[in-house]
DNA sequence: TTTTTGACTGTAGAAATAAAAAAGTCAGAA
DNA sequence: TTCTGACTTTTTTATTTCTACAGTCAAAAA
């Protein structure tokens, strides 16, 4: 069972390369099979269908970015440092997975199925919780006020992915954005956390 | 010269009706003509192509927002009364005119020819100067820190915009976004809008 | 001269259809 | 238990046809 396993993982990291690089629908079962070496029927042995691989390769990738924020978060102490620390972070999944588009509804139709849409509200909602625990460190710690921590991290998320939902609608319309476009999101989220951490105090 | 300006205002009124329910695309310049009793060749008459009109609807809406806004800042006076009032304005002017799409960039492709795109710009920068000023003048009384007005105003602005962004991108998919909805973004909006003046101070 | 119109044209987008590609299956081999 | 070649079914894409709309014009009305 544990070779199981390993098999999931190499199709999942297999998967992963080829999403990166062309997105989930312009990437094909076949042509997944084909970079390991094995045939599709052998990747429908370890994946029901296309859907779960997909579903395979969100719960990688999200399970690295907490891994990362978790060990990120140790290092910082105040609370200014460690939202400025978590912005790129996730500046750099969002770059790195782009073409997934993990961020954000679908804009084209590359996960709308049920269990994707759902797998994706489960890690936004980790993902609040997370930012949650934060800040109620920092409420504990008396560096912010006291707020609703839940309620108000999910705000700080919106905003944050706000300004890249913005960013992109009114961008360039190429498949990918360009590095000034990403820049400005980068520098628009850094001011806006910064004000928007300041306003919390 | 005087009487062709009346006529040009009629049309404009004509289209707008149109427009508020069925959008820019699936209005005809025969129905907008139909309305008004006269022929399609008169509205030609009047304006060069379709275009001309829409960029004349998009002045006079956002002529009207921009008086409404002013006249409403006169009767505010701190900035958090002010700008929560501004949310509200901006809340009417989305949901009366969102068939037209005047917020973000083209979702369909509305508004995408180049003169339209250019008016939406001076729009957007007309209201960032608006939002400026009376930045200004809050740094002026000492309510809020000094800061460069018109970026912060940029920030504010695009974090505003980016609340609805997003909240459309997540919600459903239906061609007009829910009355709950639309509850959400502008408790979201007022949130974080006075997070942000409290940021500032 | 200014404004309006009916009748027209070329084009852009919708609808329909055909062709291609990809998802998913299965009997059987390793 | 794991894997495969050969297959079927569904989805996507490319092509064509058709329709409805933007825009024009010669001429009439004001």
């Amino acid at each position: 069972m544990v070779e199981t396993d390993k098999k999931r993982e190499l199709i999942i990291e297999g998967a992963i390369k080829r999403f990166i690089h062309y997105g989930i629908n312009k990437t094909t079962m076949n042509e997944i099979a084909d970079d390991l070496s094995v045939s599709k029927p052998s990747l429908y042995y370890y994946f029901p269908d296309k859907s779960s691989l997909v579903l395979g390769v969100i719960d990688k990738i999200f399970s690295d970015y907490f891994e990362l924020m978790e060990k990120d978060q140790a290092s910082k102490n105040s609370i200014e440092e460690c939202l400025g620390a978590f912005v790129e972070i996730r500046h750099r999944f969002f770059q790195k997975y782009y073409m997934l588009h993990l961020s954000g509804g679908s804009p084209d139709a590359s996960l709308n199925s049920d269990g994707l849409r759902a797998a994706f509200l489960t890690m936004k909602a980790k993902n609040a919780d997370f930012h949650a625990k934060v800040l109620q460190c920092a409420i504990d710690n008396g560096e912010i006020a006291p707020v609703d921590a839940l309620k108000t991290a999910e705000l700080y998320l919106d905003s944050q992915a706000g300004i890249t939902s913005l960013c992109l609608l009114h961008g360039n319309k190429e498949l990918f954005p360009s590095k000034k476009e990403m820049k400005t999101i980068l520098e628009k989220q850094h001011q806006l956390s910064k004000i928007f951490i300041k306003g919390l105090k």
